[in-house]
DNA sequence: TATTGTTATACTCTATAACTATA
DNA sequence: TATAGTTATAGAGTATAACAATA
């Protein structure tokens, strides 16, 4: 048995290290949980906004995402290897890739989904009722103050 | 004035976008609020865990940060050279430095601290003192749940 | 043989610049 | 000339492997 060095107090009190390994927990439950689906977490974010409001062209997408349409691509090509989602040029405007999600691609979705959600539950899963929804709607309310429209 | 395209509903409301966008906040307002003192967050966070407790060897520091060996060089190569701390051959155990914050290592702490600490206090302001306390219990209990222990 | 500090290397994520084809 | 998709490239940030000095 070691020492068990851990994080001084004066760090861990800090809000910055708070949320680091929140989110980190998090991030570490919902990977576990979408793994089985084969799909990341951004994966399924762009597979919601793309089933969400079809047809979009990949940079309407990648706006709504907050992500840029060179990382789109990426996503997209992807995807689109796995046959969740499916490229066609937008006739009125052939500059465009009109990007549609399969019937496969719904399917993951719809279970990857369900998936993350339940990722979510067993993370909140320590605090009270009160305290987890006092949490969501502090964050909510953080998270869109002013500053830069960051996003995803 | 465009079609202003924002994320949708069902991307907004999760519980990953939440916590990306308040940290990212929390990022910005907190780089803002160093950047006078020449220091970044993560440079705060070794300084103070290196005046918290001297003396300590570069990996005993880096073990209390949660990081590793490697990056802990790069972290005192650069606080070296601005003369904020200083290394020097543990006697007892040559294969070890240790790292010593210099006064002016110690006066950049406690303006940078107090500048780090105001930057949570305008991050928080938008919620309630209650709403604030709620979020600060939250997030103390979800960041040491079960897991890796992994740190900073 | 193991450990500390170090360097070099690789890998992820993301952003920027430049190219093409269309408009 | 401007825009959509694409490609190549570069920059953070971090992790792994190997090496020299020391234990």
């Amino acid at each position: 048995m070691s020492t068990e060095d851990g994080p001084p107090p004066e760090l861990a009190e800090r809000l910055g290290y708070l949320f680091k390994h929140a989110q980190s927990r998090l991030t570490a439950l919902t990977a576990e949980a979408l793994a089985p689906h084969g799909v990341s977490a951004r994966e399924v974010a762009v597979l919601a906004v793309l089933a969400g409001a079809e047809p979009a062209s990949q940079q309407q997408a990648a706006r709504r995402l907050g992500i840029d349409r060179t990382s789109m691509v990426a996503f997209v090509d992807a995807l689109e290897a796995r046959g969740l989602v499916a490229r066609s040029p937008d006739p009125d405007d052939r500059r465009r890739n009109v990007v549609a999600v399969t019937a496969k691609g719904r399917e993951t979705l719809r279970r990857a989904d369900r998936a993350r959600t339940e990722a979510e539950r067993r993370f909140l899963a320590p605090l009270s009722r009160s305290t987890a929804d006092a949490l969501r709607r502090a964050l909510t309310t953080l998270a869109r103050e002013p500053g830069r429209p960051e996003r995803l």
